[in-house]
DNA sequence: AATTGTGAAGCATTTCACAGCT
DNA sequence: AGCTGTGAAATGCTTCACAATT
């Protein structure tokens, strides 16, 4: 498959540019040149050509990028076109705090269904949508075409909410769970885990002490 | 400086070693091979013995790494030895969810002081923590000893709210607004942009349609 | 005998430099 | 003249393979 010939922090681009794009369509915004998206991104102008070319030709040579033609074809790549839906398993804070988000404007994946074990959360609705017990994921993911899967409960149940989503036809997972899901190769997983992520902040600030791990 | 040699990679693979360095204490395994870190980490041997060489010889050759050791190692590589402490900016849901996650069980990174602007935020606490206002921040962090900040209010106020953190002295800042910071360079910046993984996890779904990129 | 630590090889991604269009 | 699209060079990270050590 081509898709996988694409490195996968230029994947993480797009989003990034499709926001820049819309922004500037907002403010009647027609051609953009890669060095203004640059400007816009923080990511450098050959960079942003090299990843809009692999999926074609976009610009016009000597002009720019048509703003809002380039948007519709990243919103296509993407996939974001015609909506996209994910599920939210656990209906704990983290998990309502994304709900409020996804509900948020119009977005382009909005949360569609979220699963919960707890009998004081199921049947109680976040954000319009009702909290279904996770016994009935597979059924629900596939009645309503869910393809994401977003994974927000303690690292001890992670590993068979991941193996539900997959039983419901999940392809894809964001994870928020401190675990390593183990699940087959062909669905495609996603990790933020925020104690990586403050932990490896604390290694670029003073008190970090690498310094005294000198050989020489 | 050394530091800037180590690849990102690595530095973020740290937590996740120290994560089943811990839980291999906890089981009282003091002696742990590459290839069983590898095992519960899901990264591979050699990258594993590659990560530690970057701090020093850690290891005993033919027997493994002392658990112990290793773990207080990273530690204090990564400068969790004495805690560190986090400024939380914006009090909303995610905020909640950041603070309730950190101060959870006994982590070493921990949500020190919170900042928002609204009136009806200021003064209340969330999980024991008394919100200030935005402009005490430079004061409160400084008092505490505070180096990292961790932006979690909407994309229009996290410019700002990264310069009040720059003011306080703040050194590495975990930001989950959709924005791009434009801060000192000596400020270490980490994003994490909801938004974007949900996006580009589309991206690896069948919705996503690369296919139809052809020449045309 | 087993496992670490590490130079060298292999990949992947980014940056450079310029040819190719408009 | 200006800006895109793209091979080639450079950089950075990972994997390999094995010498070093217990």
């Amino acid at each position: 498959m081509r898709k996988s010939k694409i490195p996968e922090a230029a994947i993480k681009r797009l989003p990034v540019y499709l926001r820049v794009l819309q922004d500037a369509i907002a403010s009647e915004i027609q051609i953009i040149s890669s060095s203004e998206l640059a400007e816009r991104t923080g990511f450098s102008p050959e960079q942003i050509r090299k990843d809009l070319a692999y999926f074609g030709a976009f610009g016009t040579r000597g002009v720019g990028y048509d703003t809002a033609l380039l948007s519709r074809r990243i919103s296509r790549i993407l996939g974001l076109h015609q909506g996209v839906k994910a599920a939210l398993v656990g209906a704990g804070h983290l998990g309502y705090a994304l709900s409020r988000y996804s509900q948020s404007r119009h977005k382009d994946v909005t949360i569609a269904a979220i699963f919960d074990v707890s009998p004081q959360k199921v049947g109680t609705e976040i954000m319009g949508i009702e909290v279904n017990h996770v016994s009935d994921m597979a059924q629900v993911c596939r009645e309503r075409g869910i393809k994401i899967g977003i994974i927000a409960v303690p690292a001890s149940e992670a590993q068979q909410s991941g193996e539900l989503l997959a039983e419901a036809g999940i392809e894809a997972i964001l994870n928020f769970a401190p675990a390593k899901l183990r699940l087959p190769p062909e669905i495609f997983v996603q990790n933020i885990d925020l104690t990586i992520e403050l932990q490896s902040l604390a290694y670029y600030t003073s008190a970090s002490s690498e310094d005294e791990t000198q050989a020489e």
